[in-house]
DNA sequence: TGCTAAGTGGAGACCCCCATCCGCTTGGCT
DNA sequence: AGCCAAGCGGATGGGGGTCTCCACTTAGCA
């Protein structure tokens, strides 16, 4: 690959992932092309599909809440490992406007193995903090999808409302899940699969 | 108006009606038509544009709520009032995929002495609800749009899993809003001019 | 029953988006 | 320096959306 070509190709990935943060991934590629200043055929022999150049673009994210997850477990506090994947995750949704988009996107095919290991992670991660008595018994890591939807919800908003929001929201439902009340949320622990689409 | 009209008129607004519960307000105008046994022409003719079909297909679903809120008002116990109120406008919300869309659209002119008694109906129902000693004090009537865009996240999903989804989202959310926890959550009540847009 | 204004529906103008094609430009090896 | 494949950008096709125009139909009064 030609010096130039590599260089294009970089700004393409930088100005789509500022595009898709700030306006979300409906962003038209004759705008990611203009604000990169390349055509768009340039775009497309890159990435021969928008939705490669989405895949490609958030890959770091996905690796980001990972990394999130994988710190969690090393916290001495089990409670507060939780609430700090929790938060952190929220907070990367809300603050990017594609994120969630990109994640039921390239969520049938792609990624599956990095998905499934984020999922035993967590699932992990929520069983440490119900053995340490912090978490409620009857919690799902399927709860997991119930608080990343309903967050994404606030993310029409202007970034820093929608930031705010999402802590106000994020703080009602850590304080739902943890022990010590006694009603109980419905018995049905949805599927995953079920909820998204 | 000549009766025939009439007929077509009311119609287009069930099937509209219809439609945007079932697959949100960006069905195109010509499927409204043709479910509807006429063309296009005619549904321009009574909606001279597309968002006045969506203000005017909406707004008995936004009387209902008002009607919601009122009943509320009159249940002996204010806790169980604003609990209905919450778990009815979710499920009003989950249910029509169109409604919440419908709502943020019509918001700035159209409906604003709704929108006003609405609130404030809102606000007295929560005023009950603390000084009965069952609502935490730091509760917002702000925090409803908190729910309601919250809850919304959920809708992309098929309408009994949202359901269930909701069900459980609101249950956990309406225990956080009980008195007896002690945590409290970020003390800044957005306004709700800041989260829509 | 006949007239006419109100009503109708389909074709199509216009716009926006994804994706492709093709003639011109340029990096970088020789 | 010269060559040429790799790279480039704008024009273009194709699909789908909102909304308009116009020749035809029909309700309903006299």
């Amino acid at each position: 690959m030609r010096a130039d070509a590599r260089e294009n190709r970089a700004r393409v990935l930088t100005v789509a992932r500022e595009l898709f943060a700030e306006r979300g991934l409906d962003v038209p590629m004759a705008a990611i092309a203009r604000r990169a200043g390349v055509g768009v055929a340039t775009l497309y022999r890159r990435f021969p599909t928008k939705e490669s150049l989405v895949v490609e673009a958030f890959t770091e994210q996905f690796a980001h809440c990972q990394a999130v997850i994988d710190d969690a477990m090393q916290d001495p506090d089990a409670w507060r490992g939780f609430c700090t994947v929790i938060e952190q995750v929220c907070l990367l949704q809300v603050r990017d406007r594609g994120f969630t988009a990109a994640f039921v996107a390239s969520f049938p095919e792609l990624h599956s193995e990095v998905r499934d290991r984020t999922w035993t992670s967590f699932s992990a991660l929520v069983q440490r903090a119900k053995d340490s008595g912090q978490l409620r018994a009857d919690f799902s890591p399927h709860d997991l999808m119930l608080v990343l939807l309903a967050n994404n919800g606030l993310s029409g908003a202007p970034v820093e409302a929608a930031v705010a929001a999402s802590r106000r929201l994020v703080a009602y439902l850590l304080e739902s899940f943890r022990t010590g009340t006694d009603a109980l949320p419905p018995p049905v622990p949805l599927s995953l699969d079920l909820v998204l689409n």
